[in-house]
DNA sequence: ATCCCTGCAAACCTTTTGCATGAAT
DNA sequence: ATTCATGCAAAAGGTTTGCAGGGAT
């Protein structure tokens, strides 16, 4: 948990918060922010950070081989899953509320839920032309 | 794609194969066959192997940052989701058809499912005590 | 005979960590 | 003044790769 302000989790924020739709791997960021005040190891400490605050959210894609993070806006934070085109490497997201009929069942045996996380594997509309 | 039949790659889905309800880590499977005729480069040339035959399957947890593996039985591959417990670190499987809803949806969107992977992240029940 | 697969070790990549310095409170 | 966060470089951890030798067909 931070406790005092830093002008390098700013930095990380506000990059994220610019992008809300967009998902970005470490290495993305990083190249990003390459021109700013702020080093490879304040990335990932700050990344640790404002996940835990529930300010950011992390993604694995690929069965792991790759992790993204995305600006986490509660007021957009509808019940959604991911699309994971594997032609294109390109993440949709797609809106539904199906989950929490999951969630639900789940919940009643006995499972709090903290975090949801459903990717589809496959080929979007644009690549299977 | 395998060529020819070894006995590493029999090694390994032969253990895989006897547990099938269990998903491994890599590091679990070397620790597993550390008295069988397998090396390490072996483990992962043929996991990649076993998983683009579809033999297995591939599974992360905690946001990517462990990979597990689990045999993959055509049989009982009925629609399931994972429960995570945070807590001790146990993987749950539970069987429901919703999935497949969400499936037809996106289907219908032109997007074309190859792998499903939905991870629910929380306290099971015995943690939850 | 040919091509594949293995084992070993080194290389690779991403993430974490120790430490001294500098910033925030 | 105190405590936390940073930058750097080194370490760690997991996975991939190059290469020479042995195995499968």
């Amino acid at each position: 948990m931070a406790q005092y302000k830093t002008e390098q989790r700013t930095i990380l924020l506000d990059f994220l918060k610019s992008h809300p739709d967009k998902m970005f791997t470490t290495k993305q960021i990083e190249e990003a922010l390459a021109q700013k005040n702020i080093s490879r190891s304040a990335v990932y400490r700050n990344i640790a950070i404002l996940e835990s605050e529930n300010k950011i959210k992390r993604c694995a894609k690929n069965g792991n081989r790759e992790v993204f993070y995305q600006f986490f806006d509660l007021q957009s934070c509808k019940s959604h899953i991911h699309l994971s085109c594997t032609e294109c490497g390109e993440i949709f997201h797609l809106e539904t509320e199906i989950t929490n009929n999951i969630e639900n069942i789940v919940q009643k045996e006995g499972f709090q839920i903290n975090k949801t996380e459903t990717i589809l594997y496959g080929t979007c509309k644009n690549c299977s032309k």
